[in-house]
DNA sequence: ATATTAAATGTACTTTTTACACTTATTTTT
DNA sequence: AAAAATAAGTGTAAAAAGTACATTTAATAT
């Protein structure tokens, strides 16, 4: 029983940008979608929001249905909503981008819809605007990881500062004198030395951290500095 | 004719949050809601989506609507999609916040709706969740300020130095050393002097500047550093 | 002529950022 | 057992950016 008289109702979606580290590149988790148009097609997961759901809830409905996980960072992109983006009918969709351990998904892994990562920059056609999606949700990431200690969402709870170095690298597709970038990282605060190594890597082996959770979340919204020149990010 | 078949739709607004500044504090254009529910009350201005039109469409034509003005600063603040957030019918509403010269607007008034500017620390209650999304968008563009010259497109075209701290002073509720400030806005190189001197708020009179068009365009990403210290912004 | 007001401007000090190279621990090879 | 290879870990000096701070100037009002 419509209220507003008149006024044309549409299909509002929410789709997901997931990444993921493997400690050597940036990947993103994508399906195959089931359904026509473009069945068959790669696609970033997504689904239409329910009419009880909010789009936090959606959106975490969605990551929890296919990596299992819970708790995952996540933060709202952009709302896309060219009226032919999708051909059939026209669809809102809410897009979010969601950092995780790519470690603890492979431990989740739910087969039943068929995911597989890629990397970023070797990723296959995307229906619709689901490319242009990725390209912001990549923005983004890039912005806001120069101000904020974000990336820690994508490394293992246990991880090394060349570890941490090569994500940075990564996402920002430079690279960092490795003294300065230590003793910034290090005048964060924010990692805590553990007493065992890393030995898969080097055979010197390069000690753990962990990150210290209280100044995590205290310095989350903090701007930490964490990139040499700044400029040059969209 | 539905192509996704048991697919609820819903109704998609497009609100937008109007910033100016008078010289002294920084304004809201608000308007009296000219339908139920909440017939009367303070809002924001918005409208319902159209059919065959984005949301960038939709923001600009009720702006242009409402102030007459075109070509104004809009940027996408977030899309909110709480079920009851209008209690009548569920509507997604996507926001836009606009930065304008209050002084253009003044001269295209357009009163077929009743608006009218809010100084931001004194303004009414609004319907819905209106006061979170102006809260968000107070909050996104502190943030964006920071970094970015997009203060001056709240400004006429021709400004004075002492004009433009005190909008950085509005908006970042503080106050800065005006030595420090002026060598920081100069060495953008954003800035052309001109040959009068706004003779209105002095005896002494302060030089008039303009934007350099060029380099406005050309550094309008980079991360220029205005406020001395970011922290505290969220 | 004098007082008042806000604009304009310079310098010394501190902090942050940058550039740059050698030593160390361990494993692999000979 | 010694030597070579590999990546980790660390310090210092120079440059740039940020901060704190006070006086002079132009114009109007008394």
């Amino acid at each position: 029983m419509p209220k507003y008289q008149k006024q044309t109702r549409f299909l509002v979606a929410v789709d997901c940008i997931i990444f993921g580290f493997d400690g050597t590149e940036l990947k993103l988790l994508l399906v195959q979608r089931g359904l026509e148009p473009e069945k068959g097609k790669w696609s970033l997961i997504g689904s239409f929001i329910r009419e009880e759901e909010d789009f936090e809830k959606g959106a975490n409905r969605i990551l929890n249905d296919m990596t299992g996980l819970e708790g995952v960072y996540l933060e709202q992109l952009h709302a896309f909503g060219k009226p032919d983006r999708d051909p059939i009918e026209r669809t809102i969709s809410v897009a979010y981008f969601a950092l995780i351990d790519i470690h603890q998904y492979e431990r989740q892994l739910n087969d039943d819809y068929h995911a597989e990562w890629f990397p970023i920059k070797d990723a296959p056609r995307l229906i619709f605007d689901h490319e242009q999606m990725v390209e912001m949700a990549k923005k983004r990431l890039r912005y806001k990881a120069a101000f904020h200690p974000i990336l820690f969402e994508l490394l293992p709870e246990k991880f090394t500062v060349p570890q941490l170095q090569n994500l940075y690298e990564g996402i920002f597709d430079t690279v960092f004198d490795k003294r300065n970038f230590s003793r910034k990282i290090q005048s964060t605060k924010l990692l805590v030395k553990q007493k065992d190594k890393d030995k898969e890597n080097s055979k010197k082996g390069a000690y753990y951290y962990k990150l210290d959770k209280r100044r995590y979340a205290a310095n989350f919204h903090a701007f930490l500095n964490f990139i040499p020149n700044p400029d040059n990010i969209k």
